[in-house]
DNA sequence: AATGAATGAGCCTTCATTCAT
DNA sequence: AATGAATGAAGGCTCATTCAT
């Protein structure tokens, strides 16, 4: 009965769309969820407020595309990065590099990505294509090792670690809270630990 | 300028207040701060609407005094098992007992974790709170292995990172999301990984 | 989850409740249900806009509240209207009574009649009401002329149809439409067919 | 004092005019008139949103047109078969095929008779074309039976009562809303009515 | 201190109608 | 004539907070 959700095709129409879900992303990030109203969406957006449910099918809806540009955001860099991997290489080189591009993109989406993340606890939605996210990026992360010659027993659970750590530590030095912490020696300690896990 | 906020001395009145914190606790918990009404919280804790402007300042500030019930759950346990470890001892035996009391923690207290963590984005004071937690932690542990005659250079970034080890990995392991990841092993991983750490 | 319908006990409440009711009843009159606005009631019952729904779950069921007061004030006087009927009586005499009685009612009601069957084609709680309302008072009249010692064949299917005529009649009669009949003239004819009806 | 409504001359147009009708007859039928969008309509009707509003002046001219549909839906069947009735003829024959007429004629339109009568109550040109339907009826019906040498006192108020309760009973046995009710014995008891009516 | 009724701003969403193409 | 995207006013409802008692 209520699926008249426009599937924009045209050049223009698909543009008004990527300004709302824009818009919904800065506001969301600037804001959170809970403090942004569609109103003001499509205020930001440059549209009318009627306008924003012909591409959404709610408020959430919005915030389920938001979450999609933010997901491919942080997947691509990524994988990027992963296929630039060739040998010959060195576990030594490779980790930092990969630490500093995980920093960077944190620094980018700080703020979209901590809204997003304080809903994954209420929306389901949104908790599980983080949890996709997180599954694709060590699935890939554990061939890429394999194909390069890394052998080791547990490798997921090793991989998924690492992850972890990174994204851990990512967090941190960006968020730069506690001001007793050397971050740059703590990011020697960082690489020396995952290099380790890997030898 | 509203300050009319009653500092109960009497019994019934912070008897009164602490249930009112614990219905917020409840309610926050299952259902989060957004889903959670004040009608809702009095109710569970049978108390008038009105009243609950008499003990706190707004609906926020019921939110900081269940934080803090939170952050003391948390704290008190660490704390006492850090208390417990004297020497002889062997880190091989203490890491994994401090990694299974953060894991029975989360376990126990995950969805108001969670409810409340979603909420340091947004919420200065919230975050201000987790921060002040981490560093007191930190600073403990830190002093606690000096003690114990554990020297090593960065001691305070190390201690750190491997709290956010910790914690990253009870996370994991209470929200069990990943299917294909073994926590048994990983756990092991965990293990060794906060061993050579310090070794 | 949602059940917080205030059931009114005391004194001003229930004069509260009643003020809406009947600034419903009003306007549904005036305006009929889709002109009419939440808003628009609460002002006209002088409180706020949230009270009304603390009185009531929706505006829909302001509206059944509304037809519940119409249905009574239909039902009462019909009701006394036939124990007034006692022996020795002739049908000739209660006949004309009762029509007047019916068109008494009529003119009182008759845009809120109007209202409320306009809505009972979409709502089946309106529906069902106005059948229970026919159904009783087909039952109790025909139980009277029972126990009046009238007796005949397929009494109900009489009794139902006297009904219908009557209705029919004092919504002729009310509304006047027809310039060219004369009323006073069919008023004789309707009761004439009555009385042939249960002669 | 917008006047841009076409007047469809082409075939083409005037069919585009009349499967939006048809849409709106559906429409109205199925959901009500305020349970129905125009857009929905157009899209029944397979045409664009905005050329609705080039065919009618608003959704309520939509409506006008389908009442005009569902009048003529009425009249002509019923004329018809009044012409239809020729001498040598019995009142006794002829009345039951007018009732079965008007039975089948509810049948078949019985969703769109609600949804329209249920506005008629708030709409006045909605009102007006009922009651012309009335007034041409009643007045063919009644010459009819002066040509037909029939003659009575106050022909025109007979005539339109008998129409009303022709109608009435046509509601009741469509809808057949009370259990207890024996329709087909009530049949006769109308039949039998309308006869001493005119006899 | 306590109650719980009352307030009213604010939110999400719908939809009749218009307009650029 | 036709399209369908766009508009924006309006509506139902919620809820943090206040107030009369």
């Amino acid at each position: 009965m209520k699926n008249n959700i426009r599937q924009p095709q045209q050049e223009r129409s698909i543009e008004k769309k990527n300004r709302i879900i824009q818009a919904g992303y800065e506001l969301f990030s600037e804001l959170g969820y809970y403090g942004t109203n569609t109103a003001e969406i499509a205020k930001r957006a440059g549209v009318s407020t009627g306008i924003v449910y012909g591409y959404f099918l709610d408020k959430r809806d919005i915030l389920i595309c938001v979450l999609d540009i933010y997901i491919n955001n942080v997947f691509e860099p990524i994988i990027s990065l992963f296929d630039k991997i060739t040998p010959p290489f060195s576990l030594k080189e490779i980790i930092p590099k990969i630490l500093d591009e995980v920093i960077k993109m944190h620094k980018k989406n700080r703020k979209i990505h901590e809204a997003l993340h304080s809903l994954s606890s209420s929306d389901e939605a949104v908790l599980s294509r983080f949890i996709s996210l997180e599954d694709e990026i060590t699935e890939k992360f554990a061939t890429k090792l394999v194909s390069l010659g890394i052998k080791s027993d547990n490798m997921i659970e090793k991989v998924h670690f690492a992850m972890d750590i990174i994204q851990s530590f990512a967090h941190e030095y960006v968020f730069d809270k506690h001001e007793y912490i050397d971050y740059i020696a703590m990011r020697d300690i960082v690489c020396t630990t995952l290099l380790k896990l890997f030898k």
